[in-house]
DNA sequence: ATTTATATGAGTACTTATACTCAGGCAGGA
DNA sequence: TCCTGCCTGAGTATAAGTACTCATATAAAT
């Protein structure tokens, strides 16, 4: 592993960038290869220069890093791409997964965690920053929707689709099971049931989708 | 013009102290004289080390970058606070002008102009980034929408505000504590204050209030 | 006829939110 | 100085949701 890595940065924001360079610049076998400051940059410097780690902010000017990845795993380039966020959004990180992203950031990391990113993805791991891993324990199992909540939707059944949209006008179990003449177990096992199908886990995370999609309920 | 110039950082994102402290340390006459994560942190900093000049994040845990402007001239102390923020908000722009912030920087600013803007408030002057400098001009104010909860809402204070913001990223008690880095009973002590100003009982029926209500937070 | 999907119900454990109570510290105002 | 508002933290209790397990019944499909 005596090579020196070579890494990509992208980043709209100037002072971003050097606060990255620095931090990979401290370690011995890292050279920071390249930077940009727009996605379009940033894809044209991958495809030509190939580094072995590719640091993508989301949110840039033209391509997002998301995007970015995207197009990297299309054209089977051997880069791996470490998406870098501000936000600790769910719904990026699923999608970044699901377009070959094996290492998920926050700006928030410290620089030891930064460190540890790069060197996992190389050694062909992913890494996801701690604050969102509760998010990842299902995510990555199942489901490769999400891009289209509407398709998952269609695989429910008319009694889920049912307590779904009862769900979505802020009703607990108990009232559900109340209106639909039913034991609330029966209610709570469907809600785990429309869970699994949907991919999602957590408190409060059918609720959410229930809320995001009661007009195509 | 010899005497070396003393800078405070303030802001919660390691990486972007290093990306700071890179830019300013170019500089020959100047010298980073410490750094900090937190408003109250950087608050303490500034109060004993008088820097010339404090740079300080809006968004950090503790006091935010526009209060800790605000403590530094109510204790009269003569460092220039530069605020540095991420969004172009009007809103947050003219607040910060009222607390005796003379230099207003976003975080897409390129090296010149973070040192120009140093360079400006030592001197006296006042520097507002090219990006919202249309806000200065026509002082326009096109906000207020009073639905009823925009009225509740605006009873509600700072801490309070974010974690009504959080809540509606669908982040747990215990999440919020964690980024706040305050107890997670104190968070629950805020939910209920918010809940009782808001008028406003049951499960979910503050993250129902929260995700309604995010545009506005 | 056996399998499969669906609907129903329950046991148990754990996590999270709501709803009270109380209290200390600190800053600002009357 | 006292009072008030705000932030902080905790004790206790209850309600609700999540996450697994298991079981039974029925209808449709193979």
């Amino acid at each position: 592993m005596n090579k020196e890595v070579k890494i990509f940065l992208a980043d709209d924001h100037p002072i971003f960038r050097e606060g990255l360079k620095k931090i990979i610049m401290k370690e011995k076998d890292f050279r920071v290869s390249g930077a940009a400051a727009t996605g379009t940059e940033a894809l044209e410097f991958i495809i030509h220069n190939k580094p072995d780690v590719a640091i993508l902010d989301v949110s840039m000017p033209g391509l997002n890093g998301i995007e970015v990845a995207r197009k990297i795993r299309e054209k089977e380039i051997d880069t791996h791409p470490v998406i870098l966020t501000m936000y600790s959004d769910e719904e990026y990180l699923e999608t970044a997964l699901e377009n070959g992203v094996t290492g998920y950031l926050l700006k928030e990391s410290t620089h030891t965690e930064i460190i540890d990113c790069i060197r996992t993805v190389l050694n062909g791991g992913y890494y996801v920053s701690k604050e969102l891993q509760s998010f990842l324990i299902n995510g990555s199992k199942h489901k490769n929707n999400k891009t289209g909540a509407g398709k998952a939707i269609e695989t429910l059944t008319h009694t889920e689709k049912q307590i779904l949209k009862l769900l979505s006008q802020n009703r607990t179990s108990a009232q559900i099971a109340k209106e639909m003449f039913i034991s609330f177990r029966t209610v709570q096992n469907h809600r785990m049931n429309i869970s699994h199908k949907l991919g999602i886990a957590g408190h409060n995370s059918l609720l959410m989708f229930a809320l995001e999609n009661q007009e195509i309920l």
